[in-house]
DNA sequence: GTCGCTGCAAATGTTTTGCAATAAT
DNA sequence: ATTATTGCAAAACATTTGCAGCGAC
């Protein structure tokens, strides 16, 4: 899946139709890659060069992308779906966040999750697409200033 | 946390009232360990023997025993929260949620996490007390209905 | 007696659905 | 020409909030 043609082909390989507000929920995630997208977002993005697209419309499109693959629809528990191009090589989103001094350091992925990530496939056959992990504990600053009493 | 009565006198230690509405509540959870209750699920099972429960304050419950620690609340993408009482840091769920049919399936930490925390330790100098992890993805059921195209 | 807590009903915000009109194939 | 797709409005959800009365302390 690398630009909007393909993805308007595999539309065609599934005998759906190729409307100009198909094309224009997709072109919406080719602008805005790595972003997670509402559907309030794309509503907006969309009506702003055709006002006239219904929310519904907007829905059932996510939603048709979604079943399709192209799309990944997101969870973020603040009460709203968000989605984001399926892309095979994410970024892995791994935030270690200190419960003293509240600062979050980020990571980068490393082998040992890829790893992590194979022995659920091959467990129990999930395909891991996204992640979201959150580490809770002490940063180095912080065990330092607990063992001089700080 | 181990019983009814230990989470009855942290709302004591908190100035909060034991009413009985925060008692059924509390009891529900010992009633069904383990199980990643919803709201709706919580109402049903307290008005089967206190009839004229609010749904608003089953919420309302809900919530002040997430913010007490007692529970912890999750999502998993299906348009609603789910509960559980609070397992202990050490021994929290890692939570794979099928993008497509939204099951929620459970893994255990393994010892590839566990390696990967003490990488993480070793790089960073970050101790991982507590973690939080959410696996995206499609379940083996859906990656077979994709594969069929239905 | 105080004021936190409750039930009710109404409000909110997101997502879904029914339906007649429209347009892609 | 067919029939999927659309826009609109209404409906369906989960959750929150305002408020007067109730009840735990």
């Amino acid at each position: 899946m690398f630009d909007v043609d393909d993805v308007l082909q595999t539309l065609a390989a599934h005998e759906l139709k190729l409307t100009p507000q198909r094309r224009r929920v997709v072109e919406v995630f080719f602008r805005h890659p790595g972003e997670h997208l509402s559907a309030d977002d794309v509503y907006a993005e969309v009506r702003r060069e055709h006002p006239d697209v219904g929310l519904a419309t907007i829905y059932r499109t996510l939603d048709l992308l979604s079943d399709l693959g192209i799309l990944d629809k997101l969870e973020f528990g603040d009460g709203r779906s968000r989605y984001e191009l399926d892309r095979g090589e994410r970024e892995r989103h791994l935030h270690l966040i200190c419960t003293r001094c509240g600062r979050v350091e980020e990571l980068q992925p490393d082998e040992l999750l890829a790893r992590l990530e194979g022995e659920i496939e091959r467990r129990t056959g999930f395909l891991v697409v996204d992640r979201e992990l959150k580490f809770y504990g002490l940063c180095a600053g912080c065990r330092a200033d607990r063992q001089a009493g700080r």
